[in-house]
DNA sequence: AACGAAGTCAACCGCTAATTT
DNA sequence: GAAATTAGCGGTTGACTTCGT
């Protein structure tokens, strides 16, 4: 990238860390009145002695209205472990289909719970497979599913590479609904691969 | 009760992509 | 078409809380 100009030669220095009562209420103001967008121009209008991209992510995560915290239901869990699955680490992608809910919280609780959650399975799973090894099982080339576990990526660990953008529409709007979230997990039945829940999605 | 370890989560950072000038 | 600016993403950090000893 261009590197990076720093406008004006006095430095500014901006406030950082949690956000105080005060600042998110002059942030929710601003916006209401004009929306949110150049959040620099956000921020120093606004009153703020913060950059726009803290500006932005405040926004966002917690201000916003409609947003969800906390208390993340089985179902939805459940559903993050398949979009996960299914996408890897693309938490935006994930957070956009489920609504109320913000990227960031999606990844600090996968963080903090599921991926752990995973490990304990997978252990699990290792054992039981360790002591199932006197049986020459049937090759387990696309068994995996590695629950996404450590490993950074999981999406193209399958057989089958598909474009995920393309099969999710992401420029469609207005298809946060869960139809197709259920359409998916009723097809998510093991051993269907993903090329055919395409097509049958589709 | 005190203290260290582990867990949680809000916020920041560095980068790329997209958009505007 | 190039440069500058803005938006957005995922990874990481660090302050705070909870738990175990």
């Amino acid at each position: 990238m261009a590197p990076k100009k720093n406008d004006g030669s006095t430095k500014r220095i901006m406030n950082k860390g949690a956000w105080t009562a005060e600042e998110d209420r002059k942030l929710a103001e601003y916006i209401e009145i004009h929306g949110a967008k150049r959040w620099k121009t956000v921020a120093s209008i606004a009153g703020l002695n913060r950059c726009g991209k803290s500006c932005r992510l405040r926004w966002l995560n917690y201000l916003r209205p409609n947003i969800k915290r906390g208390n993340i239901s089985d179902d939805e869990e459940d559903l993050i472990l398949r979009l996960h699955k299914l996408l890897g680490n693309r938490w935006s992608l994930i957070a956009g289909r489920l609504p109320g809910r913000t990227d960031n919280e999606i990844k600090n609780y996968w963080n903090s719970h599921l991926s752990k959650k995973i490990n304990h399975k997978e252990k699990t799973l290792q054992n039981s497979r360790a002591q199932e090894t006197a049986t020459p099982s049937q090759k387990d080339s696309g068994t995996e599913g590695d629950e996404g576990g450590g490993g950074k990526e999981s999406v193209n660990n399958s057989d089958v590479n598909f474009d995920v953008n393309e099969f999710f529409d992401f420029s469609a709007e207005g298809s946060y609904g869960l139809e197709w979230v259920n359409k998916f997990l009723e097809l998510d039945e093991d051993t269907m691969n993903y090329s055919e829940k395409v097509s049958n999605i589709m």
